[in-house]
DNA sequence: TATGAATGAGTTTTCATTCAT
DNA sequence: GATGAATGAAAACTCATTCAT
């Protein structure tokens, strides 16, 4: 509650004000997350958003952005401290179950999903796609150095191939109550791992 | 206009009322297709919409239907006739092109999304996506006969991923203005087809 | 009460509408005019502004409209049916005077005002003057033919400035509580009509 | 920015504001000038404005005062050197068009058209009429006494006259974007103030 | 004196849906 | 079957003003 800790500084009404869209966004989705409904978790008046965002959308992206930053370096430390393939793919695996627990991949669908229905928002969302994509290609590019020929891949059409495929992994998760499939789809990935790893390095 | 036509007979009406939201969906996406939206452009009233199927959701998930029994026979016929795995990829490639000029596509995406943002949709749509799967399941089956050792893999997931993959991809047509990427992307599984059929098949 | 009369025809109702728009303009001027204002006043839906005029704007400047028609037909009467220059101000003052015990007057300055505030209103208004110098034209022409060298002033001119000075009245009518000040505008036109008429025709 | 000035004293504090809020009128006009906007023009804090003027309408008649204050000097001036009636109309039709150019006429017609949305403001609006009618008395007084008879005709009701019209024009002038016929009005009284003089002194 | 933060009440408008005919 | 009218609930956003510091 803002109002109980009397006037606060900006900065930190604003980082509340950004979790209460994140909570509302991962607990009511996207339509449900209107500036009433926002303000009404966080406990502030709805004019503040307007005072601080000067827009919905504007707080709806600042949200966005704060869990795509707690996300891009928890993914950017994995993949660094990735050595194989396989370490790679099960990084991503582990990297992922975490986020779906802790409901940032719901924002991060909430916010994609909105933007088909909303296109105003779309150029903003797709802005913020691009961090990920670059990590992409980086994974990739460390992955394929170890593949016989793999420098001779299209780098960048697979890092958005995977990214693209992320983002369907994300919709389905949401879609689909019953997870089962989407969790079989990365022990997939990991079942095969081995097998890209060997089929990768014939000689190795 | 229903109207004119005089006594339209009750399916006659309803099959109207469906073209107008899909072209209502196509044209103004999910959040546009409203009940004034479509009725407008249908030419009739409002609440016919309610008098024949109750609700809003439900023309609009009559209108998926309509879309997805069209595409899934097209999709179907270019399955059974295809004979390798680069037959099966091109064929994929070309029927996907050929959706999104027609605007198949976009209702898809637009439902998809909408059923993100509006959660009392989600059953309905996932309901609509088992036809899919089970198509690029009898695909996969057929692809990987031909591949030695294919018996072998999880055909079920990899159905699963297939479709993840071709969500993700339709979401980010509908989001990205530019499409070169997306584009890129089907040329980047033309170019790996070949050798992906020389991998599968050592000896062949 | 439009919802005492069960479903009016949309004319009906449209026409109470106006009433309604009409009545709070006159009691509670153009700021107090709101959407929400004029329904509780009416005693309908607030949304049912937006039905049938598409936004309030539209339904105030219906509300203008019935009001000038009313009026002009008034005033085009008298003009027609006065003789003298004597008539022809006689006749203005005693329409004047009803005008402003109707509060006729009033809705007219309110939305003169009002569009001076809101500038998307000023095109319509503006619009609306036409009549009126037209009007202003026709007595005018009336009044100069009985003048020697009278068609030799600016018809045009002079009629711009009779509303020009009109527009003034109504506007200090709204603003000065205490009336005796325009009332006295009107008794000093009286006062001079004769003297204007000796003068205008020196040799009749 | 009245904060980089240091330590303003009260009375420059309350100049600038005043002077931002004049300046929001013109540009921006009554329904404009809130007080965010008279704030943001003036690069000071919007509370400010009710420390020093307690609400803000306080301020905007404090514009308005300041704004009638040097369009009285000025015209004032004007009538005191003008002699004969010619020089009366011409000196009026000058000073218009300098106050026109400036703005001055602007933040006339947007205070007199709010206070007739806002009725709070009548009172206080009207009170600041009257050094005009004052103006305007003096002025006819000193005409009309070069004017055989003159002294007959009332000078305090011709005043009021007067201002009326004055009020109507500034109030078009704001309405009409093309001020052809505005101008056309005044190069009128020019036209005929020789004959006006002429007819007034048949024996000069 | 001055300020950033906060608020309550208000605005127009849109929507899915229902009702009477 | 079909329609025009009507409605309640909700949306985003703005405003003058107040409060704590």
């Amino acid at each position: 509650m803002i109002k109980q800790s009397g006037r606060a500084s900006g900065d930190a009404t604003r980082r509340q004000m950004v979790e209460a869209a994140l909570e509302t966004l991962r607990q009511e989705g996207f339509a449900g997350a209107t500036s009433r409904a926002i303000a009404r978790r966080g406990g502030f008046n709805q004019a503040l958003i307007f005072y601080h965002f000067g827009n919905l959308d504007a707080l709806l992206l600042a949200a966005l952005d704060r869990t795509n930053e707690e996300r891009l370096a928890r993914y950017r430390d994995a993949v660094r401290d990735a050595q194989t393939l396989e370490d790679l793919i099960a990084v991503a695996a582990r990297a992922y179950a975490e986020d779906r627990k802790s409901g940032h991949t719901a924002v991060v669908s909430q916010m994609v999903s909105g933007s088909v229905a909303r296109p105003e928002l779309a150029p903003a969302v797709l802005e913020r796609m691009e961090p990920w994509l670059e990590l992409a290609e980086e994974a990739l590019t460390k992955a394929l150095s170890q593949v016989a020929g793999g420098e001779l891949l299209p780098v960048q059409e697979l890092a958005y191939a995977v990214v693209t495929f992320y983002l369907g992994v994300n919709l389905l998760t949401h879609l689909d109550a019953d997870r089962a499939r989407t969790d079989a789809l990365f022990s997939l990935l990991e079942t095969l791992a081995p097998t890209l790893s060997g089929l990768a390095q014939p000689g190795g």
